[in-house]
Order: structure tokens, then sequence, then C-alpha cells
DNA sequence: CGAAATCTCGATTGATTTACTCGGGATTCG
DNA sequence: CGAATCCCGAGTAAATCAATCGAGATTTCG
């Protein structure tokens, strides 16, 4: 149960971005160098956060990819998902359909409930953090460093 | 971010013992019968269990397996974690070691803090759910059905 | 005692997923 | 036009997953 390269370089590119937001398209280029990540790779995840519409992104020079809305309206959640698909899925739980007859259907139901009911704070988990917090938090730090700078 | 067959099956013949807590060992065998488990593979699983002194184990015949404590005492969490390992880590947080120096260390430093809460909520989730509670809401639903069978 | 029932352990294997890399095409700005 | 971008699909090496297999060690029962 851990978090993939995807969604923890999606959150970096996506913290990244929320910082910036407002000021126009910003290459990816960028991003990937600010986040050492690879430029290639970073395409693809910025193709599925586009995908999910929580960037849009702008062709061409001087293009680039923005937030498609602002930074305290987009969850650590909205991004994961977008780039891992639905959270703690479990096999035997995960379709829409009814999986094949069970031994014993009690069991099955109460577990199915149960995993059901687990996802939900998981994601209401990942839901409660915006990048707009992240944000918050780095302005927060940033002017703490600096005033202890000046007291030196 | 799924959890994987060890820990859905892990669960499956967690609540298999757990509703024959108290009738001495239970053959691997039955277990897996009864969850529809591979027999092999269950062996593995429940090798990770005993060592993680979740259930302890009888050799020779008559032998099997039991809750090494209360179902009360025993929750998903614990039973997920010894088999699939810590939960939602993220590469750039897992060991206990500081890793290489980040091109900008405040970014970093929340995201690790945010992983790191998040992570403690996951838990806290899976820990929220006993096998005692799964027992429970069994015999409830058991008795739910019998009664509705005799007012056919 | 000996056979059957069990757990124990490590090796192997095939399928899937992960984490990339690569190459070329389409679009837009200057 | 040409440079800067995004866009897209294919390919790949390594890791992980989900088993499977085979050989032992231990214990009860007849």
């Amino acid at each position: 149960m851990r978090i993939s390269s995807r969604g923890e370089y999606g959150v970096r590119a996506m913290f990244d971005l929320a910082q910036r937001y407002g000021e126009g398209p910003i290459p990816l280029k960028l991003i990937a160098e600010r986040q050492e990540i690879s430029e290639h790779y970073l395409e693809q995840l910025m193709g599925a956060l586009r995908k999910a519409e929580l960037v849009v992104s702008v062709r061409g020079a001087q293009g680039g990819y923005e937030l498609s809305r602002p930074p305290a309206s987009i969850t650590l959640g909205d991004v994961i998902r977008a780039l891992e698909g639905p959270v703690l899925t479990v096999h035997g739980t995960e379709g829409e359909k009814e999986v094949e007859i069970p031994a014993d259907a009690v069991e099955r139901l109460i577990l199915a409930d149960v995993w059901k009911r687990l996802a939900e704070r998981v994601n209401e988990a990942l839901d409660s953090v915006t990048l707009a917090d992240l944000c918050d938090e780095a302005a927060r730090r940033r002017a703490r460093d600096d005033s202890f700078m000046y007291h030196i």
C-alpha cells in the first residue's frame, strides 16, 4: 500500500504549479528541472492530469501548464486518484458488477462493506489537504526562515 | 494504492480464524477451502502472520493455526501491515535516515510532513476495525437472516 | 513404532506493474 | 520559417505479485 512515483511526482509538480498560479503557463521543462523529475516521464503524468482536468495546457512556444482552478479547490486526493486510479481498491470489491457467488455470502458482504468504508476514510484524508494548504505552509516557513536570517 | 491479494486473503483468513477463536487450532487446509485460497499461497501468508505474532501454530496431526490473542485486540491494520509492510509509504519518505539535499528544502520538508500525517490517518482508519467487529457484524446479520427465514 | 496429518522453508516461475526511455508529430509564438 | 512547446504511442528493464513446487520437520493416533 504505497504511493507510487506517479503520485509522488504528480503532487510535487502540482505543488510547483500551485505556487505559480496566476503567472500564466509554466513549461514542463522548468517543473521537471526544479522537481528533479525526468521530462519524458513527467509528460505522461501531466497528460493524465490534463485528462482529469486538473491542469490546462497551452501549446507552442511560451506554452506550458497551469492549474485549471484555484489551488484551494484541488486536493491531494484529486491528484493521486488522477494518477494512480481509485484508492484502496481490493480485487474482490473493485468493479461495479457483483462477483461470483461467494462460499460464505455474509462474510464476503461484510468485508466488501468494510473495504468500502475504509476507502472512504482514506479518500477523506487525502481530500483534507489542498494545494493551497501546501502553499500557505510554504509561505509560513519561508517567512520564519527569513526572519531567522535577519537575527544572525 | 490498492490492497494486494496478500492483504485481502490475509484478512479473510483472520476473519475465519476469529470466528473459531477458542476452538483450538484450525488446519490451514480448512481455511484455504472455506476462503477459496490456494493452500500453498496461504501458507506463505500464515508464515508472515505468525512472525508478526498475530497467530500461533501447532504442528503435527490435529495441528493448525489460531489467533494469538482475542479478536477484539487484533485490527485490520495489524493484519495488513504484517502482510504488506508499512502503509502509504512514499519513496522520498520511507527510511528513517534523511535523503539527499533537496532542491527546495522547504517544499520537500512540507511534503514529508504531509505524507507522514496522511499515513497516520490511514493507519488510524485501518486500526479502527477489529476482528471482533467483523465477527459481531456477522453474528448480527446471520441472526437477522434467520429470523427472516422463519417469517416465510 | 509407523503412517498420516500438519506446519516450515526456500527456490522457481509467469504475469503484471512500474518507472522510465525514445522517437516522431502537431501547434503556436516571435 | 524555426524554435519552443505540448502530444502520443511504442518499447524496455527491473521490480513486484501471485502463485507453484518440492523437500523437510514435528506431532498425534492407531
